[in-house]
DNA sequence: TGTACATCAGTGAACGCGCGTTCACTGATGTAC
DNA sequence: TGTACATCAGTGAACGCGCGTTCACTGATGTAC
């Protein structure tokens, strides 16, 4: 039966937010529509009032996921300062928590190796997240600004490759081996700086 | 009807050379085992006389997939030297080439994200590769012993890094410079010695 | 403000499709004599 | 070495299942008077 705009809408925001979690933990393959609706307490055939398709679910869930991260961590910027808050977000992305609970993370190692096999409107909004991440990024970085997008990359690099590779590794001894090689790498920022 | 033990042995192993190269390209949920078996010039039915089942031959397709890599990295360090093998494997890894060619790459960043959701013979089988792998860049590094491992794994996260989220940025432009950062971060291995 | 009616969010059954897996069958291979 | 027969790799149809998508229906919501 009908609900009124205001429920319509929160079953929307539960849908996109279902689905941006679960995205990061089964991939865009392993998600599927009546999954996502049960989650959110609806039946699947309820959907199409709310996408034309699974794909535009995909993309807005993963514009969703980026935003998300992305909020939090300007809200951390405007608390501790720009440079602080990109530590802490280096910490807990090479933490062992991040590793075992992709749903609430990165969408890059959890998801990212999907994205070249979708449509463009996904890749579309990947990319997005990407750039703002890492503008975000930059803008933690104590180093002049010319080099600042190089060191930007080459942080977000280390960091999604220790966290791919660690959760790939299927060991855990060697992930968290991985994970405490990746912290050393990127060293604390003002070593960083330094290099 | 039957073929002989020869024949057999043949398409046993296309059937899994087949599998390495499409599980790199279209991860392991994106394989299906019909689409295998006609690449091989095979009915889907007979399948079952070769694996047990599709887990069965994923796991042998990763090992193959980190075998034939090892081989060959094998051969060039044997010819060149271990350190100039590395370089030329560092340069390739983070080439346009392996970005758009994922088929015959690298499969931590090709399909290292599904691995978490595999059974235990598949994560097992990656598991080993990546230590294979590890092993191998740690004898063409110019460290000394101690600090190998460790740099061995910075390595191969930055480059596991870059090309997952070049390949996932889905703009060409920014997976480029994402490529070229990477380098830059590697650097000359001489260069990277001297960190 | 109250009533009559059109709208449409959500339901649940159904669709065609491709998946992994099974199986009766075929006939060349491999073996026992 | 030659023959008779058992084996079994490969075929192609079939299975149950879950997928994305569609649709007739329901009844509360929102609106026009």
């Amino acid at each position: 039966m009908r609900v009124s705009k205001e429920t319509m809408e929160l079953h929307h925001q539960q849908i996109i937010s279902i689905a941006s979690e679960m995205l990061r933990e089964r991939g865009v393959q392993g998600v599927s529509l009546a999954d996502v609706m049960q989650a959110a307490g609806l039946t699947h055939g309820g959907f199409y009032r709310h996408f034309n398709s699974k794909e535009a679910l995909v993309a807005k869930a993963t514009s969703a996921a980026f935003e998300g991260i992305l909020d939090r961590l300007e809200k951390l910027a405007a608390r501790k300062g720009s440079t602080t808050a990109l530590e802490d977000y280096v910490s807990g992305y090479l933490s062992q928590k991040h590793l075992e609970k992709p749903s609430q993370g990165c969408p890059i190692p959890a998801f990212g190796g999907d994205i070249a096999r979708e449509d463009a409107e996904v890749r579309a909004a990947f990319y997005t997240g990407v750039s703002r991440l890492l503008e975000w990024i930059e803008a933690g970085l104590p180093f002049p600004e010319a080099e600042r997008k190089g060191k930007a990359i080459e942080l977000l690099s280390v960091m999604v490759g220790a966290v791919v590779t660690a959760r790939a590794s299927g060991d855990k001894a060697l992930a968290i081996k991985i994970l405490a090689h990746a912290r050393q790498s990127v060293g604390s920022l003002a070593q960083l700086c330094l290099r």
